[in-house]
DNA sequence: AGCGTGACCGAAAACGTTTCCGGAACATAA
DNA sequence: TTATGTTCCGGAAACGTTTTCGGTCACGCT
């Protein structure tokens, strides 16, 4: 191995190598007929012999396509992101395709500084939570870039293929397990005003209300960051009532995480004293004491949706449905039991 | 904006349209220097106006540069690793790189492939908890491919970049705090048997213990998966040993966390009956009750300094520190306490 | 012998950039 | 005046593939 210099090779010297021309090379590396057995078999042996790997760039470029697949993410690390990116992540392995992770910060500019540049390195892309409006949306689609948006905060147009959970109905679960423990007075922490989640999941809220005759009171129902430490703020807030709730729905698995906490520190006991039901269903919710009654989120299903959507898309198969609801289920653990004075 | 076909502008088209060469525009695009003021303003908006963004697979192809960087990771969802992730794509988006996300499933086979595909694809890559020996990684050196290696698994040749984490003195910090609370009879949940954070830490354990004038208890050393439930198993059976231990000190705070529910599922307390302390100090760590004693590693500045460590030899700068290792803290919080007979 | 048919392979164009090189226009110095 | 820079810009090569198109060859048939 006189591997003088460690340039990489190319496709040119392992033809020269094996005696043949590039096309045959190419040929080889690409699975394509109309080779012989026996030169395949050689081309093979000088490819593996010398550790070659096409160059991607020249792939890209002479192919038109990258194999490259953009997922756009608030944030890396928090549990619901990174259950999704884990099941997307899976389906795309599984489709040969690489991914390209761009975190965002939950921030607008960057988030579209982000998408123009994806444009030029990837064939499509996932959205995760975007910040931009559906008319910034269109104009990307219309610029021929394909992608399916996961988990809108904000409604969008018929033409934006996406993938979501079924908020409402989950809410519906949730306080109708609440409803039949017996609580009458269950309060709402929210998630931030406007999201389609956190409005889809107070229609919920208030149709189980009254489908139980209850006349929802504004004062239970309080916004919070979906973060632990805004969801025991909020919890706190509600605790320190003149009438305080019996239950809390909580709009995360965090929020709900801290208003267990708040209780804690009050003295009260959950579910003994207060009962509480988060959302998502992250390890988190398993985690804590008392273990969480949660709604559960498919997450990783979502993402291995979306990127079966998208990969329908990449293929221009246009039919198909545009749309993903996928359905929501209460996890029932210890956190929720029949209020005290029942 | 009759935009017939939807195809994608070239660099030739918006010369064309600003009337100028493609070079022009290639500086225009680059911020190079030898274009008026007059020119480039003309160019930067006809650029602007028809949405125009390079193709990066040309770009690659043409300066031998793609931008991109590959990060190999185990898995996605582990807290662990989206902490690492987390910082190291802060980092490399700070220095406009793109992260290629592939994750390996901790297989060995799908990791060597995996980096075959990244080899003629990233300009580099970050390679978490690699499964490879340092044979392959070599191998993969010499071929004049650059990566920095994260929490190595095994003993590295001195040539390949890494960075970790101060595992004995993290495990000395540990002990050393059970031991001036009185315990005298420390259990240890290690990792896989041959890890090089497994040996190390035991290391720490043995001599904190010697240190001590404490004989070790081979009874009192068993494995586990970094995991909860296996971490539950391992505690189990230490509590079930006819002179159980009256702390643990558990590989990770996975393992910790299933301490404390075995612990729990006995009518046991912590910390009043049994001392836990983990390691790592992910937001699990926070949220368990009681909250957990673990041993912090800064997982998310691990990762910024391999991208710094990285990026450097991406710029050739060859004389730097090839290893770095990351100092450990032990956090003090509530699942430790003297042990009951003191 | 002549022809058609597959099977296999090579030449060369094309993909969209970056960058080297040199030229035009103009200013400055001798 | 000529020589010498400077500043700005365009032409064209180069990057490493994929893919089209056509050519060669062996073979079997008429």
């Amino acid at each position: 191995m006189s591997q003088a210099t460690s340039q990489r090779l190319t496709i040119r010297q392992i033809a020269e190598l094996a005696g043949v021309s590039i096309a045959t090379v190419s040929r080889v590396l690409n699975d394509r007929g109309d080779v012989s057995d026996e030169t395949r078999e050689l081309v093979s042996r000088v490819i593996h012999e010398n550790g070659y790997t096409a160059n991607r760039s020249a792939r890209g470029l002479s192919a038109g396509r990258t194999g490259l697949v953009g997922i756009l993410v608030p944030l890396v690390y928090p549990a619901y992101f990174s259950a999704i990116l884990a099941g997307a992540a899976e389906a795309l392995s599984e489709r040969d395709l690489q991914i390209v992770l761009s975190p965002t910060g939950h921030e607008h500019d960057r988030e579209v500084s982000v998408l123009d540049r994806l444009r030029g390195l990837t064939d499509g892309a996932l959205i995760i939570l975007p910040e931009e409006s559906s008319e910034e949306l269109e104009r990307l689609l219309d610029r021929g870039y394909r992608f399916v948006v996961l988990d809108p905060l904000m409604p969008l147009d018929e033409r934006i293929p996406s993938v979501s959970a079924a908020h409402t109905s989950g809410a519906d679960q949730a306080m109708r397990h609440l409803l039949e423990l017996g609580h009458r007075r269950i309060a709402q922490i929210t998630g931030p005003r406007g999201w389609l989640a956190t409005e889809d999941r107070r229609r919920g809220y208030r149709a189980a209300l009254a489908a139980a005759g209850i006349l929802p009171d504004p004062a239970l129902e309080v916004e919070a960051v979906p973060e632990v430490d805004p969801g025991r703020a909020a919890a706190e807030y509600l605790l320190d009532l003149p009438e305080p709730p019996t239950a809390i729905f909580a709009f995360n698995d965090n929020i709900a995480i801290g208003a267990i906490q708040a209780a804690r520190a009050r003295g009260l006991r959950v579910p003994d004293d207060l009962s509480v039901v988060g959302f998502d269903d992250v390890e988190h919710a398993t985690i804590v004491t008392p273990a969480l009654t949660t709604v559960r989120q498919p997450l990783a299903e979502m993402g291995r949706t979306a990127v079966s959507l998208l990969s329908r898309l990449l293929e221009r198969h246009r039919f198909e449905t545009l749309h993903v609801e996928l359905a929501t289920r209460l996890v029932v653990r210890d956190s929720t039991a029949p209020p005290r004075s029942a």
